[in-house]
RNA sequence: GCCGCGUUGGUCAAUCGGCUAAGACGCCUCCCUUUCACGGAGGAAUGACGGGUUCGACUCCCGUACGCGGUACCA
């Protein structure tokens, strides 16, 4: 094959939410691309009429957006093989159908959906439950095989519906050489006839598949390792269309796999488990239902990325966080395991609080603010960064930093006193009472200065420092829980710090 | 049932015939910190099984078991 323009693509079917696994099979898609030079296509998949959901590709798109995986070509930005939505494109197919029955690697069926159904339960036994429309059935069933010339050009004049069939061949094998799992084989008498065109004049995926690659010039197939099975259609497709030296290189990835148990991890395992499956919120409209999404469950598009790709990829180095620009370069498909990978959401926690310590506070302040609206309070962006830097180390989403950090934000109205109350005495009371006029006269409010006035009083009273260090705590805060002390007050400031002590002195001796 | 793919700690995984089998998440202990984290130091925990091939197999081959995927006019 000669040095052609690296081109690949991703084909999902607009009927619901964007899974994490789709979304790892655009990263490995795009990574591949870019590493390249190549193109990165987005077609859409809406061969189904009957599951099309409205809403679900404007949906996929966003999700890419956020992620930062968009395409060179698609729907919304066109490109030079337009249409992208195959719904579009469905003339195209039929003519392809066509040549392959001229050819004779296809037929016309005429089976009804019934007629299918009574098919499979007749053939139906013990050792073969799922009865395949194949070489040996094909000759008890109404189709353009089993059916004179006459009788299928006259079902054919009078309209009769009828599907495009491919003809597999009786005893042939048929091996590829996928990407990543080197050279794999089948049995073509094992697989059935599968319809390419539909009833409805649609192709479906495995025409539609090769047609579109074909014509859109795709060198590069990645796809999720349950097509697999189906791949000698397409090879054989790609050879009786005649386009067998353009066919791409396929790339089965693995699987990624639900926590418990064993099987594809799917939306209810999500829900079953509490966390999220799908990129970003996805509302069912037909419904209502809401499953939670990425996004919204406070990932950073980064960590959702980079941990969507040490899912089933390594370089190998033990290095786990990546830039989308070290991936890119990094990438290799001779590294993406051939095995399914179990998701482990404290991982993908784990990757979330990585980037929250190296976010750049102003940022998170960003993120953040929504929150606060939320909550109706509204804080100078600059308050809010030092809150987001002091706390982040202990969040792992954007929105814990709520969690540790609230009473930056609204002093506290109740007091853990039993934290303080048994070891409490007067000399402290005293302690604080004298603190507070000697922070009142602090011209610089900053933590050295707070910090040094705190212990040099503290030593002259002859009070342990450590000891006077979680009631402090326990006034400005509330509780046992937060960034340092001295931190804290220094960020207060010094009405506020002042403020809370009088208020603790009272809750404590009360 | 049949076909295909897979199988290293609880999980993600390195190893491309030399292994005293990395590293990460999680878990446990300790240090730091009179909050909680972060950080640091330790710890427990792994090659499904049986045959080959080989001086030497986690690595290669075969079989078995197990798991997964497919077996639709869904993708």
């Amino acid at each position: 094959m000669q040095q052609q323009k690296v081109r690949v693509r991703f084909a999902p079917s607009p009927t619901g939410g964007l899974h994490l696994g789709g979304v790892r099979t655009v990263l490995f898609n795009y990574l591949f691309a870019k590493q390249h030079n190549g193109d990165f296509v987005l077609r859409i998949e809406d061969t189904d009429q009957t599951r099309y959901v409205p809403g679900a590709e404007e949906y996929i798109m966003e999700c890419l957006k956020w992620c930062g995986l968009n395409a060179d070509e698609s729907p919304l930005v066109g490109g030079p093989y337009a249409p992208y939505r195959q719904s579009e494109r469905k003339p195209i197919y039929r003519e392809y159908a066509e040549q392959l029955v001229k050819a004779g690697y296809a037929y016309y069926a005429f089976d009804t959906p019934e007629e299918l159904e009574e098919m499979r339960t007749r053939l139906k036994t013990e050792e073969n439950p799922s009865p395949q429309y194949n070489h040996a059935a094909r000759a008890q069933m109404k189709n353009s095989i089993s059916l004179s010339e006459a009788e299928t050009a006259a079902l054919l004049k009078n309209g009769t519906r009828h599907v495009i069939r491919i003809k597999m061949p009786d005893n042939e094998e048929v091996s590829f050489t996928d990407l990543i799992r080197g050279h794999v084989q089948f049995n073509t008498s094992t697989v059935d006839d599968k319809v390419l065109l539909k009833a409805d004049g649609m192709p479906t995926y495995h025409l539609a598949v090769v047609v579109d690659d074909y014509l859109m010039k795709i060198t590069h197939a990645f796809r999720g390792e349950e097509w697999l099975p189906s791949a000698p259609v397409h090879l054989l497709l790609w050879k009786y269309l005649g386009w067998e030296a353009d066919m791409p290189q396929w790339a089965h990835l693995p699987l990624i796999l639900k926590p418990d148990g064993n099987g594809k991890l799917s939306k209810r395992d999500g829900d079953r488990l509490g966390f999220p499956v799908y990129a970003m919120n996805w509302t069912d409209p037909k419904t209502g239902d809401l499953t939670k999404g990425f996004r919204e469950n406070g990932f950073l598009p980064e960590a959702f990325v980079n941990m969507l790709a040490m899912l089933g990829w390594n370089d190998g180095s033990g290095q786990e966080i990546f830039s989308m620009d070290e991936l890119i370069a990094r990438f290799s498909l001779d590294r993406v395991s051939k095995s399914g990978a179990k998701f482990d959401y404290e991982k993908a926690k784990w990757f979330n609080h990585q980037y929250l310590l190296n976010a750049d506070n102003n940022k998170l302040a960003t993120l953040f603010e929504p929150v606060l609206k939320e909550k109706g309070i509204t804080a100078a962006p600059e308050y809010v960064a030092t809150i987001a830097g002091l706390v982040k180390d202990r969040c792992d989403f954007v929105n814990d930093i709520w969690n540790h950090g609230f009473f930056f934000f609204q002093a506290p109205e109740t007091w853990d006193v039993t934290a303080v109350k048994p070891k409490w005495n007067a000399d402290k009371t005293q302690f604080f009472m004298d603190w507070a006029s000697v922070l009142e006269t602090l011209s610089d409010f900053s933590l050295a200065s707070v910090e040094e006035s705190f212990k040099t009083l503290a030593t002259s009273m002859n009070i342990k420092v450590g000891e006077l260090q979680l009631p402090f705590r326990i006034m400005l805060t509330g509780g046992k829980f937060g960034p340092p002390v001295f931190n804290i007050a220094e960020t207060l400031g010094k009405h506020e710090t002042i403020q809370r002590i009088m208020n603790g002195l009272k809750a404590i001796n009360a």
